[in-house]
DNA sequence: CTGAAAGCGCTTACAG
DNA sequence: CTGAAAGCGCTTACAG
């Protein structure tokens, strides 16, 4: 069997709570039976039941999250890894263990989610993604179970997240490409019961709108899913309707389908801007330029601000990720 | 408070013991009180607290993952996704949560792997990646904790493991290109502290030396890691020496940094084939054939034997994955 | 078929 | 400064 607190206690002749104290650092504990029981530690080579401990304080120190379905866009995408990566690294700090799960659909991921929180197993719970009408955020609500989004919520009242100011970040982006001397601009979004979708189509309309470029529902397409083809078949579209001279984009695999279009009619003076700054922009030809979203901050400080919570040095409700656009296309 | 089973107990007029043991079907319930218990826990909306359990049982049923350090290669090849998802799918399917860590060197990995141990969270652990010395397994070994590796350890003997059959995948690679009329091949590998890169390498080596060609040691580069930069150097390295007709290589990246040099020079006419079948390998240009390794049934089957395993059903030590090479040049 | 009791390995008021 | 005791929410041999 493994050494328990018990054979530390008798080793150092001390009792049981008192070496719990001195695990816990309690100031009440003389520095000699302190250095008693820490030689006895070392002598047996004792280390905690982390399980018997949660058990007895009712907190796991384990997060849950939830990943979408494995659509195209997880494996194309390192958007993901990424982030948890960045979630390892501050929960490592703070003494945080993490699980994960991935969800086959909507109601897999509620059902993931239902687990994590009935079993007790997570202190609390990182989404990673954030749709309009999102179940899962409905429901970590109603059960008032500790959580933060990635992506700021649709009422993001009494929820904490974290996001990149995708509307600003797309406001600027057409800013710039208009201060380029481009006007006839398209744009193909992405799927509308995504909030980063709607955020980032906004910035778009809001940037030609003070610019005083006439909104062209043509020139404007929302495709529903972060993907190559329907950026092709999006392009296509666009394309039979009128040339645009720049087209910017929801996400890079969009980018990437719609390039395919273009470079089929032999078109070669479009201007693109993708988003995400995936790793294929770089191997575009020409190498597309891409905003940077910074993800593995955005799971950093998303494990930051729910640890913050959960222990209870909460301050503020949401960080803001600044993003930064990856020139490549010259011009 | 949340409920608990004594709260059940009461409510359907039953011991603690017995909802306990209706709630892990134990046969020697009668089907009424069975009823009963069920209908008090669907009243009280009663679920087990997993983590009392734990400690009651002895086995958290976690499996925990360590991640290696950040590299590049982490973020440009879906494959620790992509195995991380098919991990998951077997482990919900078994009732498993999977915990997960990323490590910023091997020093670190190895005090991830001993915090899973050491505080008894994770029944068992899945390693990633195998190398050659590796610290991980000789730790898990010393320990005698449960464990996979994904990719054939150095020393097979009593570990369990899953991998593709990289030597064979290789050998038949090199031979279809031999088939095709290539003679001048030159191979491009990756860090020979991974078991990978050997496994590969080996199966170059044999099949030009059982189709007599000459084995000739400036035609052959092993880079110290999966990236595009190396991929290039060791390219033009080749070039200088003499133009091989055909280059292969252990990875992707390596040949994403290849094709790089070798467009550079002008140079059309060499048949590349890439490993892993990344995404970026459908965008190169001409768009690369590889090897795709099934990653997501890497990570299925090893949590399949580590699960078995733990449950004591296991039978074999390892399972092979198959791979298939997705063409993409035309010849 | 079911219950009382002990135990899993910790923590923490309470008392001194 | 330290210990005895109760408790966290389960499980399971033992007894009937």
């Amino acid at each position: 069997m493994s050494t328990t607190i018990k054979d530390v206690a008798k080793e150092a002749n001390v009792s049981p709570s008192t070496v719990s104290r001195v695990l816990s650092n309690n100031p009440r504990i003389s520095d000699e039976t302190k250095v008693r029981v820490m030689e006895a530690i070392k002598k047996l080579n004792y280390h905690p039941n982390v399980i018997a401990r949660s058990l007895a304080v009712k907190s796991s120190k384990i997060l849950g999250l939830v990943l979408p379905d494995t659509a195209e866009d997880l494996f194309h995408n390192p958007f993901y890894i990424q982030v948890m990566a960045g979630i390892s690294i501050y929960a490592q700090k703070k003494g945080y263990n993490i699980m994960y799960s991935f969800g086959k659909n909507e109601k897999d991921e509620v059902n993931i989610l239902k687990n994590f929180t009935d079993s007790k197993l997570a202190d609390g719970i990182i989404l990673l993604v954030s749709k309009t009408k999102d179940k899962c955020i409905d429901l970590l609500k109603k059960r008032n179970y500790p959580f933060v989004v990635i992506g700021r919520p649709e009422n993001a009242h009494d929820v904490l997240w974290v996001d990149n100011d995708n509307f600003s970040a797309m406001y600027q982006v057409t800013d710039s490409v208009i201060n380029r001397g481009y006007k006839n601009i398209a744009y193909i979004g992405g799927p509308s019961d995504w909030n980063v979708s709607n955020d980032r189509l906004s910035g778009f309309l809001k940037s030609i709108q003070v610019h005083g470029i006439d909104y062209d529902k043509n020139m404007v397409i929302e495709d529903n899913e972060f993907n190559e083809d329907l950026g092709y078949t999006a392009m296509n579209k666009i394309l039979n309707y009128r040339k645009p001279d720049a087209v910017l984009t929801c996400d890079d695999q969009l980018a990437f389908g719609a390039i395919k279009a273009i470079k089929e009619r032999g078109l070669n003076d479009i201007f693109m801007v993708g988003f995400n700054n995936t790793p294929l922009s770089g191997y575009q030809d020409p190498p597309l330029s891409s905003v940077d979203i910074n993800s593995d901050k955005l799971g950093y400080s998303a494990a930051k601000l729910l640890i913050s919570y959960l222990e209870n040095e909460m301050d503020i409700s949401h960080y803001i990720i600044e993003t930064k656009l990856v020139e490549r296309n010259k011009k």
